[in-house]
This record gives structure tokens, sequence and C-alpha cells, in this order.
DNA sequence: TTGTAGGCGTTATCAG
DNA sequence: CTGATAACGCCTACAA
């Protein structure tokens, strides 16, 4: 019989109170209670005399609502889900993605939404990056995904199969786009040309790292075109991680009469420090006989006593803001193709790394 | 009738798949899907042929369980909560946090559980701390909570009827103790008198902050016990945020004698930063003409050329990685009493600002 | 071996 | 203005 699944409840389980209990109390319906709870008490006429007996039954009870039953009567959880393609909190404490995550908590705060941080990409985990990770975002109402390298076409499955996703930097597989929040890379790369060239430098070595990501992409697409434009030589020399070293450094100077070299910060910015840390053994100090620009800012300072980098930054925190909004937005309904992809200025980091070129020896 | 409610579901939503499209498709009931993907199929004494054929369609799908669902049902969901009192994510980039929430979400990942992160703590956000904040951690089969400043009595409140709850930090109210995972500040502060006083000083000061919380207790209860066992004179100087100067410094120094100041770390460190910043201005040059202690690492290091502080460290990842392991226990089954509370020990930290203590003059 | 039915606590619809 | 009644998605005792 029920009996022996009900007695439990009603008597056994002194458990929370329930609307029906209120219900009980103040002789009134259920649904009168829920109504009167929910605010709906105008919509639904409900007697004033009525409303305060429930409202004093209620507050008399304790009584708080059941949020997992909230949610499932709702068809809505009200949860935000952050994926990342990587580890989301790297070991070594490299913070690439703690802005990010920093701005899609306060705004996910301020709309109302809990994240759900999925850690199915930590390494080492008891989890796979498999299949089932990804479906497992279907717990959230829509996610917010990041990481430097991710599965595109697997995310514009998710996608086209009328999942809300929001991509924490630009990404697009053929064909299709997926909604994200993305830097201006190319205009902000195309600006750091444009300030090397103002200050005089005309040979500049921008060393990327080899691994085919958007973000560098971008980068190295912004520098071309804005050294171009202002005329300077431009070198893109692709640097494993260990490859850069005081000697290469000397070489660029000496050899290449390279006067400048552009930097990029990456989830390690692994060859960007390689670069930091070998500058005082080859001998060079900035901005005196190299300047030093960086796309992107470094995250992990290598050394505390570092120069303030030239360059531009990411607005991360910011970005983690829109892409929350982008997502709800994409949540109350269809977005128009323009404004599923937004791009957000980087702000220029004035810096002490980038002087005046030097006069040829 | 039901077709106008029951047709959005079935057709025009995409949807996530429910555990009856998978029943449709395979050709079973519904029941037989959820006997089959809980693993009930020996008990329940299914057919491997079915089971096959369910799980087949299931995958296809990429059906993943409702966990509001799932927890309506009274089971569990593999969802552990996380709730900061106070910003999770604090806008200044203070960094108190993040180090648990690594800790928590590594270990949470080797143990296949995901992260609800519960935003209600956020400043300015649409949420209050208020009653329901609290309640939302239902979602999540257990949760860990943290913060300088929690309201006790509620999280005993929540604790005692059965919400597994672990609290980061020793936390404990009038007769009731909370499951927590903390640091072992008296012994680590009581180290740090006694490293003191082997350098020599005899007068030492502590300054404090002057908000009652746990941590600041424990210190100073160390603190006063090792600079008794030592038989050094300790003076506890309760400071606000901006009441230190270099006056006040100086005054220290030169009128007290003092040769040894001893700080805490907390959320903000505020009168740490306060403390170190004015240093230089009160002409005081550390260890030289002041030794500085550190009772926990300060978070966001004030200017990037300081000195590392001698004294302890947090071990905060592995309070993180602690706290979800008591959390899981606790979720699997009654915990021993004497299991409930953890304290870890703080590494010390050598650091370069203990010197011996400078001449009387 | 599989299906039926009832319940978890709330919201929403629709008669009365 | 109020109260049945039916979902929401999942689990399980019990019936067939």
């Amino acid at each position: 019989m029920s009996s022996a699944i009900n007695l439990p409840r009603s008597s056994a389980r002194p458990g929370r109170p329930r609307q029906s209990d209120i219900a009980r109390q103040a002789g009134v319906s259920q649904t009168t209670v829920s109504l009167v709870l929910r605010g709906h008490t105008r919509a639904a006429g409900i007697a004033t005399e009525t409303e305060d007996r429930v409202r004093a039954v209620a507050r008399s009870l304790g009584y708080i609502a059941d949020p997992v039953a909230t949610r499932m009567a709702g068809q809505r959880n009200s949860l935000l889900g952050v994926y990342t393609f990587s580890a989301t909190f790297p070991l070594d404490g490299q913070d690439t993605y703690y802005p990010f995550l920093a701005g899609v908590e306060e705004r996910a705060a301020e709309c109302g939404y809990d994240l759900l941080l999925f850690t199915g990409s930590s390494p080492g985990g008891g989890r796979s990056h498999g299949a089932d990770a990804l479906d497992r975002l279907r717990l959230a109402d829509g996610s917010v995904l990041m990481g430097r390298h991710a599965p595109i076409r697997r995310i514009v499955g998710l996608a086209s199969a009328g999942y809300p996703v929001v991509f924490l930097g630009r990404r697009s597989a053929a064909g299709t786009t997926i909604p994200y929040v993305g830097a201006d890379y190319v205009t902000a790369s195309h600006a750091v040309a444009q300030r090397l060239a103002a200050a005089g430098h005309r040979r500049i070595t921008y060393l990327r790292e080899p691994d085919v990501a958007p973000p560098s992409e971008d980068r190295e697409l912004g520098l071309r075109q804005g050294a171009h434009d202002a005329a300077v030589d431009l070198d893109v020399r692709v640097c494993s991680p260990g490859q850069v070293d005081p000697t290469l450094l000397q070489h660029l100077r000496r050899r290449d009469r390279v006067t400048a070299v552009v930097l990029e910060g990456t989830d390690t910015s692994a060859v960007a420090h390689d670069t930091l840390r070998s500058l005082p053994a080859a001998g060079l100090s900035v901005p005196d006989d190299l300047s030093v620009a960086a796309l992107g800012d470094l995250t992990a300072p290598p050394s505390p006593q570092l120069l303030e980098l030239s360059g531009f930054a990411l607005p991360r925190t910011q970005m983690g803001r829109h892409a929350v909004d982008l997502l709800i937005d994409l949540l109350n309904g269809p977005v128009s193709p323009d404004g599923r992809q937004r791009l957000l200025d980087c702000p220029t980091v004035d810096g002490a790394t980038i002087g005046p070129a030097p006069a040829q020896r």
C-alpha cells in the first residue's frame, strides 16, 4: 500500500513544512498557498484576509520553498554551466581562467543564476573529455565554454541541437559560427605594431607559440596588417616552449637588427616567460637595447621585479560578464545572428617596455 | 486537453532527452530504462539484451539524468555545492578563496563530482544572503562552505537537519560543532612566537584585525601561548584598516622598543598591507630595524618588490581537497565525531623578514 | 522479466 | 476568488 510510503512523510519525518501543511492549517487549498507565496495574489484575486492568514501560518511554520521542487516545476533550473577545455584550476597558479570565471560568477549572481562547474576537464580527473563529459553540460540551462583548444565540431553540434552555448573567445568552424564573446585581438595587435613603429622600430619579431589557436591567429593577422600599414619589417617566429634562450635573443638583436620583440599571452605564456627570463642572460636591457610588447597580459608573472609590459590586456572579467549576458539572451529566445558574436576591445597597457628604437650599431 | 501541454515537450522543444524518450525508442517502459541506467539490472532481472538496447539508445541520445529530478526523487546527483559567505571572486583580485576552490575542484573531479557554485553571496547581487540563499544548497548532495564570517547558527541548523555540510575553516557554535577542515593556526602561531624568540626578540606586537573570527582568535591564542612559553612580551593590538600608519610603526619601534611585528592574513589582509606599505615611510627597514612575521600568507601582494614574509602559509588547496573527502564521507554514511573535524598543519615559510633583534638603542 | 501506479513539492491551467 | 487536476523527470514497491 502507499501508506508505507506516505507515513514517513507526514509523521515519522519532522521534515520541512510543505505548502500542503500550510494549506491545511490555514484552511485553504495548496494552490492558494502557492499563489499567495508567489505574490500572484493580485492576478488571482485572492482575499486579503486569506492572504494574511496564509502568510501568518507560513511564517509560524518557518516555511521555506524547496528549491529542488521549485526548479522541477519551473522548467529551467537557473543553472549556468561552465566548462573549460583544460584544467579549470591549473595547479601551478596560472590565473588565465580565473578572471573569466570571476566575471561569469559576478554577472550570473546579478542575474539570479547559479554556476555549475564541470570538472570533467581536469587532468588526472576520474572523468575524461570524452563524449559524456560534454553531455553533462545539459545539466545546466546553458553553458559558457572556454579554453584555448576546444573541439569546435562537437560544440557546433551541441549548439545546433538547440543547446544554448557561448564560447569565451572567438571561435568558428567551417560554415557555422557559434555564439561567442571574444577579444578584438586583431585591432589591438594592429595598434601594437603601430605603436612600435611610432617609436621608431623598423624590424620587429613576433615570437608566437606553435599551436594553432584563434587567439594566436588573430594576433598574427593584426600584427601583420599593422606592420604592413606602418611599413615595418615583421618576422613571425614560431617557437616552442624551451626554444627561446639568450642566444636566440642575441641573434635577433645583433644579427637580425631586431629592435623590438612581441610576445603573446596564452594559457601558459610559456614562450613569453622564456623570453623574459632570457633577457638578462642575453645582456639585453629593456627597453634600452630591446623593446618588448605583449599581446594580451601574461599570466603568472615569472619574477616579481619585472617592468610592466607594454601592449594590451584582455578584458577577461568583462568578457565573462558579457558571456553570461549573451547566454541569458540565448536562453530567453532566439538572438539575431549579429547579436550572437561579440568582440570586446582590449585595454591598452602603456607599460614601460616600449622605448625608442636604439640607434643601429 | 493535455495535448496542448504535451506537444511542446515532445516536438516543439528539442530539449533534453528523458527516460521516456529512451523507453519509446527502445521499446520498453520507462521503468526499465531507470532500472538499467541505475544498474539495478541484476536485482530486477532484466535481460542482457534489453539492457544493451537501452544503453545503446541512451548513449545515442546523449541522455543525462536531470539532477533536479534525481534529487527530487530522493537520490544523489553527484553535485557538490560550494558556498562562500562573501564574494566568491572578489573584484579586486584578492585570491583568498581561489586556492580553496582549486583544491575542491581537483578532488571533486577525481571523485566524479561536479561543482555547484552558489552565487548568492556576491555583493550587489540580485540575491541576498537571506533564507533562500542557503536553502538552494539542497540542489547539491552536500556542500562545502567557507568565508571568514558565516552565520554558524543557520549552518548548524542545516547540518542537524541532516544536510551534509563541511566548513572550510574551524567553526563551532555553542554546543555543536559542524564538520570542518581547518588549519592549525594555534600550533603554527605558537611556532612563530618561538621563532621570533629564538631570533632574540623580546618585545613583539601582533597587529590583528578587529573583527571576531575564528582564524584571528586561534592565532592570538597560539601566539600568546608561544610568547608565554618563550617568556616574550607580546602586545596584541587590534587595528582597523587605515589605522596603521608610519607614525604608529615608529612609536612601536622607538617608544615601545618593539623589535618584531606580527601580521595576519585575512580575506583582505588590509591591516597587514597597511603595515607593509607604511614601513618605508616610517624609515624602518626589514628585518634590520624591525622583523615582520605573517600568520597565514597575505593575499594580493601590495607591491611587487617585497621580501617574502616569514611565518606560515595556509595549505589552502590541501584544505579544499580534504573538505571534499570529508564531505563525501559524510555522504556515504555517518562519520564518527572524531572524524568530523580535521585540522591541517600550516607549512612554515622561512622568508626573509625575520632577523636578529636589533640591539637596544 | 517487464509494466503500472504513485509519490517527491512546486507551479500552472482551468473549471466552478 | 478558490480548488481540483495535471504536469516536471525520476525512482521504486508491487502487480502481472
